[in-house]
DNA sequence: CGCGGTCAAGTGGCT
DNA sequence: AGCCACTTGACCGCG
């Protein structure tokens, strides 16, 4: 079992999602920013090997504007030599890699321009990993998008674009995960059987909508939908509800105990942890000891 | 030089 | 109807 945590290391002093707003969008701030925030990702992976971590998301933000009509910049050609390396370097060492591209990119939107924007999008984030020549055991995850009243539609909607629009190197790559309020883990296996994709699991989304499945038997139906090959093991992401937060909000910081019992609940399953935790690699850290302690890590 | 409003993008639930 | 949260804050103009 791999453990890791997403996108940010608060220990180090440099941050790989810098930015900058597109209205001071320049090819020199663009070539800039990038060499900055693929450095720091480069001193992340180097930190979480020699911290035991061997499981990492890498920022949507690698690259500002990389899937905006404004770049038109040929980034991937000017970095490629970069990305080889930070590559090698994942894969001497044996790191899973995903990404999670965010709220804007939904396949099944009713609207075509949100599609469209939404496979550039993958196709940006998939670059990356091709960049790094990284096999399709690293993934890009994302969510089953919007319902609009009638989500069985919705779900169709969704296989379609996957069948008839989707790149075959975004195809390779391409997860879905169980959210926390439309799209459950059973809606999700729906979608597995219509696209093959592999299904995430979010044990605290599953928490918030769920078909009545106990953990131990979501897990086991998440982790069939792999296939070992091809895909890896079960890549899952991890927290806890924050007590007396709004349903769905992650704990500050790692409840040991919680993690504990999850460890035990799911023992027999082979599966690499995405912590969604906010203080990241501090609490990654523990979880370490905690399944080193109980012999999966 | 620190603070806080705002930032490319979508959706649905809550107030 | 507007605000907020979402896998992750960071930028930049203003005082």
């Amino acid at each position: 079992m791999k453990i890791g945590y997403p996108c940010i290391n608060w220990t180090l002093d440099c941050s790989p999602s810098r930015t900058f707003r597109l209205a001071s969008y320049t090819e020199e701030r663009l070539l800039e920013t990038v060499a900055q925030n693929l450095a720091c990702l480069r001193r992340i992976l180097e930190y979480n090997v020699q911290h035991g971590l061997f499981f990492f998301r890498l920022t949507s933000d690698l690259v500002p504007f990389a899937s905006h009509p404004i770049n038109t910049y040929n980034w991937q050609e000017h970095f490629k030599p970069t990305f080889l390396e930070l590559g090698e370097y994942i894969k001497r060492n044996n790191m899973r890699i995903s990404m999670h591209p965010d709220q804007f990119v939904v396949l099944n939107s009713p609207n075509e321009q949100t599609v469209k924007n939404s496979i550039a999008e993958l196709v940006y984030q998939g670059s990356i990993l091709d960049l790094m020549e990284l096999d399709t055991t690293a993934k890009l995850q994302i969510h089953g998008g919007g319902a609009y009243g009638d989500k069985s539609t919705a779900i169709g909607r969704f296989a379609e674009v996957y069948h008839t629009m989707l790149p075959e190197a975004v195809k390779a790559r391409l997860c879905v995960e169980n959210d926390d309020r439309t799209y459950s883990l059973l809606d999700c296996l729906q979608l597995h059987e219509l696209t093959g994709m592999p299904v995430i699991f979010d044990n605290l989304h599953h928490e918030c909508v769920n078909n009545g499945e106990p953990l131990n038997e979501a897990i086991q139906f998440a982790s069939e939908t792999w296939d070992p090959v091809k895909d890896g093991i079960l890549m899952m992401d991890y927290s806890s509800q924050a007590y007396g937060e709004r349903k769905g909000k992650h704990t500050p910081s790692i409840e040991e105990q919680l993690f504990h019992d999850f460890l035990l609940e799911t023992e027999g399953v082979e599966l690499d942890v995405m912590l969604e935790i906010k203080d990241k690699e501090a609490s990654a850290l523990k979880a370490i000891e905690i399944a080193k302690a109980l012999g999966r890590a």
